[in-house]
RNA sequence: GGCGCUAUCGUCUAGGGGUUAGGACGGAAGAUUCUCAAUCUUCAAACCCGGGUUCGAUUCCCGGUAGCGCUACCA
């Protein structure tokens, strides 16, 4: 077939395009995945480029971040690109606009940075002594190998104005008289982010930039940029900001490890979940649905769904939190993660119920490898029996460790015998109770049904309340008043355990 | 300082010239239950302010205020 002639409408071709100077972090995750999605939904390609061109403050760590970030999102991408590959294009193109009149030369030293951040009032516009340099001085200038930058020559003159459509803001204006002339080149030759990001969105044939909102005053510049270079400009999407409570820009140094991707992982976030939970930020599918799915999330994204406001990440910001090393002391104790209120509750519930509706099977997989990790023994079929009676009780997979320690540990830490004591009862109830218990448990069967009729009618022989007669088993058994249904939980520990731990605590009253 | 973007319950949001302004999380109360969860029911909770346009604005327009962004040879 002639595909030449093939003249099928343009998939879409959109990119995720980090610059590699920190973690993966969670703004970037909802970028990506609003890119993503977009794709996805559209059966285009999705495009990941590290833009590394900042040399200085890239990192292989963060590389690795953020694919690791990536990786456990399941998120996968068609290309990949390196801008540090790609000098020679950005080269290229600035050379054209400069060839064509639109860059000048500039040799005006670099500023030296930091300090004049305060003195902002004397930023200029344009630097007239430069852009009208004749172009024999320029050329002399640069013969006699004096370091320039090249600058944008923007078209201030005649009240021209720059525009284009974005696609969550609607129309934008705005004049070329404000608009600085840019730099294209640094003075040792490097492309900025500008010029490198718009030559390789041209050469890649991007169609729609998916970016955050604070690139919206960026894009006049790009837009001159493509312009100036022969290219029709993309489509632009901006996307809100995500902020913390304090409505500032999540950063690292202020926020802490809530805005890294990886946090949430080791959390015990589900990336279901996770993803599920950074799509409601900004974005919505406009029919009250909030639990999604992978898949449900593809179907329902479209661009119109985004909208303009900043949207709160709305973690705690208590600094303790963030404090709380992530070690474990001692086995069976496991207060090992910051607690969960740290994180965004609606995120925390978000997670509950993808937990709640993942099948046995699989949160037991989900499940193993974390018990594991904190060094119990634990059989995949045991944890299988487990895995139901905790479904309901844990937020993130982590909790499987407070909520199921029992199940794991031969011995069980020490607790407070007055726990043992029935409600309106005492400790002479309660060792009536686990004594009765021990005769009644050392011939029923261990099943659910059996064990409940046993039970109840040993109660009743007590002459106490059914509640009365759990109670004392259950502290006995879990170590705490507050544990998954006592049958259940028998039947998995099973007689032995049962009757052991039973008896240790008969002995404590 | 200049330029720009934004503004609905505490938070995420729906809506839109006339609505009891809807949903969700979180909160409170209750039901259920062997505890805890889960589940169910109920309740409290919002249109930033001021002008205009209009018979009527939370919605449209303008101004103010606030927040945020850009204003680097960072991205």
């Amino acid at each position: 077939m002639p595909e030449t002639l093939n003249s099928s409408p343009a998939k879409p071709r959109v990119r995720f395009a980090p610059s590699p100077t920190g973690f993966l972090h969670v703004g970037s995750a909802r970028t990506f995945i609003f890119n993503w999605l977009y794709a996805r939904r559209n059966g285009g390609a999705m495009i990941l480029r590290l833009d590394d061109t900042d040399v200085e403050r890239n990192t292989d760590a963060s590389v690795n971040s953020i694919f690791e970030g990536l990786k456990w999102l399941g998120l996968d991408w068609d290309e990949e690109y390196k801008q540090s590959d790609r000098g020679t294009l950005h080269r290229q193109m600035a050379e054209t606009i400069f060839q064509k009149g639109l860059a000048y030369r500039d040799f005006t030293p670099a500023h030296t940075g930091d300090s004049e951040r305060s003195g902002a009032q004397g930023t200029w516009l344009f630097n007239p002594g430069m852009r009208e340099l004749s172009r024999e001085e320029s050329d002399r200038r640069t013969a006699a190998g004096e370091p320039f930058a090249l600058r944008f020559r923007v078209p201030r003159e005649g009240g021209q104005i720059v525009r284009f459509t974005d696609a969550v803001y609607g129309e934008q204006v705005k004049a070329a008289a404000d608009i600085e002339d840019f730099a294209l080149l640094r003075s040792d030759g490097m492309p900025t982010y500008h010029l490198a990001s718009c030559a390789d969105d041209a050469d890649l044939r991007i169609s729609h930039i998916i970016r955050g909102q604070d690139h919206l005053s960026n894009t006049y510049k790009h837009v001159l940029i493509f312009e100036a270079a022969g290219f029709a400009p993309p489509q632009f999407a901006h996307l809100p900001l995500l902020v913390a409570p304090d409505g500032t820009k999540l950063s690292k140094r202020r926020h802490g490890p809530v805005v890294s991707v990886t946090t949430y992982r080791d959390a015990g976030f589900l990336p279901e979940a996770f993803i599920n939970f950074l799509c409601l930020l900004g974005w919505s599918p406009k029919n009250d649905r909030e639990q999604m799915t992978r898949q449900e999330l593809i179907d329902a994204f479209s661009l119109e769904g985004i909208n303009r406001a900043n949207a709160v990440v709305n973690f705690k910001e208590s600094p303790s939190s963030v404090v709380i090393p992530t070690l474990t002391e001692g086995k069976g104790r496991n207060l090992l993660f910051a607690p969960e209120d740290t994180f965004d509750p609606k995120a925390l519930w978000l997670n509950a119920e993808h937990i709640r509706s993942l099948p046995i099977e699989n949160l037991t997989q989900r499940l193993l490898p974390i018990v594991r990790e904190a060094g119990f023994n634990v059989t995949p079929e045991k944890m299988l029996r487990i895995t139901p009676l905790i479904r309901e009780r844990i937020k993130l997979l982590r909790d499987v460790l407070t909520a199921a320690d029992f199940f794991f540990v031969d011995q069980l830490p020490p607790y407070d015998p007055a726990e043992l004591i029935p409600q309106k009862g005492d400790a002479a109830m309660a060792k009536k109770v686990l004594e009765k218990a021990q005769s009644v448990l050392a011939n029923v069967e261990f099943k659910h049904d059996p064990l409940d009729h046993a039970l109840r009618a040993a109660a009743q022989e007590l002459g106490i309340k059914a509640g009365q007669m759990f109670q004392p088993i259950r502290v006995a058994v879990c170590g705490r008043k507050n544990a998954p249904p006592l049958f259940e939980t028998l039947e998995v520990l099973g007689r032995e355990t049962t009757l052991a731990r039973i008896k240790m605590a008969a002995n404590l009253m």
